[in-house]
RNA sequence: CGGGGUGUGGCGUAGCUUGGUAACGCGCAUGGUUUGGGACCAUGAGAUCGGUGGUUCAAAUCCACUCGCCCCGACCA
């Protein structure tokens, strides 16, 4: 193509309501354009290398044992209903009625409308495993939509949903999606991790997240070098590096002393000159109605995520100073866990054989020597810490750090939560009907589009790897008034394209330095310039837009077959 | 939903405090000179200042309401 055909307007000027670098560069090569907030126009760059990401993603797919359907945007509420999600999705649907006043809604994901529609069949269990996948556009109407393609309110996805006869058949089917994601993720240049993950509102039982690393990542993550460890926060089970001294021997007796004015941590370890975890913080959080007295170490925080898990609730908050005076009779500076009414649920971190600083339940007033077991005791004990870098890896031991990154898959295993309520059954070897047992396998494809670009780019602006780039090269001719040199660009382009060659040929009448500044920002793999130097030798300069020193002459002769190689061979 | 911003030619902004009928840069169009890292000269088109209502002789400017967008938080793949 023409660069002055492309309709690709550039921005000069780095649009200051764009809070990533990838949102920038896609606003200012003209790859996108927002619509309102989290809805974007894909312009003719940006939709070619969305669909580059889709090839590959379709390759793979269809490579690992999946095939490609296509269902509707717009469903209807029945199926939402029947699995509990349209009240549990509440307002982040985008909900919809029809003239005849018929509930519908904007798929915000499709397990229930695949799961009714493979459920109303009846499927031998010859036909097993199937699997099935489409790319297209989900719809969440998010609290706040932000991070350009990373999180907006319309986006495009890869869902695929596996049916197995039991879990053994899921694990193989799971086994086949994480290769094939491994294998997407690597072909589009990607430099990614796949974590373990907790599964969220889609639910089921097993999960990996796989996370981009990127400073404005929305995942926090903690993984160990040394054994390739890597879990969501949110499930990560390390345990904290240091750890008070157990007490050998005879235990002292719990000692009341005054604290006027000494509420936070902070202020606890100052006063009593030790270190954070030898002092136990307690929180009173109220999950589904219910209190619940948090017990952690001082230098822990909680994990509202575990805790929901421990203690079967769906929904938690720490409780107001108010709800803690009438439930505990203080201040909440002051709570302990001695002697209390509510129930309290204790980190396991917390040990039976040291002693611990507590608040007293006093205003005013601390406990030392405070041991579990003796002097409190716990209703569950289980972990509900957050994990933090520096913290002891479950599996090796070694010592963790801890990130964030895009999450741009995420592969879960479902087992039968959507096939039983949905009635999506099979008929086993000996006749009777059972429920599938499903994985549900996503990738985000704008997500993936974006994280390409924080990962490939430079100051000047995107670096495209040759598997996603929109076009493989740009024919850049200086000086365009010169006949030579512009029918040279013109030869070169048309052998190109006769090729077959994703090309395009800067035919505007600019100076060089916007010529080079825009084939830099809009970041073509190979770079061809036919200058002045033309006239005199004859060659055109092959460049790498990834590394301009790797600067090549080829004769105008030679020049396509060069460039031919050079795509083929990229990495 | 809470807190904080913001809205002026296509883009980025100034003007608003102290009301007097819209300015600058980029881009765009035409002609000319240019052409190896964001050239220059000349001419020109383009905004009833987010919307509605109010105050006033007079509103981009003051007041009220409203809408959009952005940031922080809660929430979430």
């Amino acid at each position: 193509m023409y660069l002055s055909k492309i309709f690709a307007p550039r921005l000069r000027e780095t649009p200051q309501d764009a809070d990533t670098l990838s949102g920038q560069l896609m606003l200012r090569a003209g790859l996108v354009r927002k619509s309102a907030s989290g809805i974007y126009t894909y312009l003719t760059l940006g939709l070619r290398a969305k669909q580059r990401i889709e090839d590959i993603v379709r390759e793979e797919m269809n490579s690992h044992g999946a095939q490609e359907i296509l269902m509707p945007l717009l469903m209807p509420a029945e199926p939402w209903q029947a699995t509990g999600r349209w009240e549990l999705y509440g307002d982040e649907m985008f909900k919809l009625t029809d003239r005849k006043g018929r509930p519908f809604c904007l798929g915000p994901t499709h397990e229930e409308l695949v799961t009714a529609t493979v459920g109303s069949e009846r499927h031998s269990y010859k036909e097993l495993p199937l699997n099935l996948y489409h790319i297209t556009n989900k719809y969440r109407d998010e609290i706040r939509p932000r991070f350009g393609l990373i999180r907006s309110r319309e986006f495009t996805m890869k869902d695929a949903y596996s049916f197995d006869r039991d879990e053994t058949g899921l694990e193989a089917t799971y086994q086949r999606m994480f290769e094939a994601y491994n294998n997407i993720f690597r072909r589009v240049g990607l430099t990614f991790r796949p974590i373990q993950a907790d599964s969220g509102a889609i639910g089921g039982n097993s999960s990996h997240e796989f996370t981009v690393e990127a400073d404005n990542g929305e995942c926090s993550y903690a993984a160990c070098d040394s054994c390739g460890y890597a879990a969501n926060v949110e499930l990560s089970r390390a345990r904290p590096a240091c750890d008070p001294d157990p007490v050998c021997g005879a235990r002292p007796l719990p000692d009341l002393v005054a604290t006027p004015g000494v509420h936070s941590i902070e202020q606890v370890t100052a006063c009593f000159a030790v270190p954070p975890w030898a002092v136990l913080k307690s929180l009173l959080y109220i999950a589904d109605g219910k209190p619940w007295l948090v017990v952690l170490r001082g230098d822990d925080e909680i994990n509202e995520v575990k805790l929901l898990k421990a203690v079967q609730a769906r929904e938690c908050r720490m409780a107001t100073d108010e709800e803690v005076s009438t439930a505990l009779g203080v201040h909440p500076g002051s709570v302990g866990p001695v002697g209390v009414a509510v129930s309290r649920i204790v980190d396991e971190s917390v040990r039976d054989d040291a002693a611990y600083i507590v608040g007293s339940g006093r205003d005013g007033f601390h406990t030392r020597n405070v041991f579990l077991g003796r002097d409190f005791t716990s209703t569950v004990t289980a972990d509900i810490r957050t994990v933090h870098a520096g913290d002891i890896c479950p599996v090796c031991g070694h010592s963790l750090h801890t990130a964030t990154g895009i999450e741009v898959g995420h592969t879960f295993k479902l087992g039968t939560k959507y096939s039983v309520p949905l009635h999506a059954n099979y008929v086993d070897e000996d006749g009777s009907e059972k429920p599938y047992v499903m994985g549900c396998y996503g990738i985000g494809i704008g997500r993936t589009l974006a994280a390409v670009i924080e990962q490939h780019h430079d100051e000047k602006g995107i670096i495209w790897p040759m598997s996603v780039a929109p076009f493989h090269v740009i024919v850049i001719p200086l000086n365009k008034g010169e006949d030579t040199i512009w029918h040279a660009a013109c030869s070169l382009y048309d052998s190109l394209e006769e090729a077959g060659i994703d090309v395009v040929l800067d035919d505007r009448d600019e100076s060089a330095g916007i010529k080079f500044n825009d084939a830099d920002l809009l970041g073509f793999p190979i770079q061809v310039v036919i200058g002045n130097s033309f006239l005199k030798t004859g060659n055109f300069e092959v460049a790498l837009r990834a590394d301009k020193k790797e600067k090549v002459l080829v004769s105008a002769q030679a020049a396509c077959e060069s460039i031919i190689r050079l795509i083929q061979t990229a990495p």
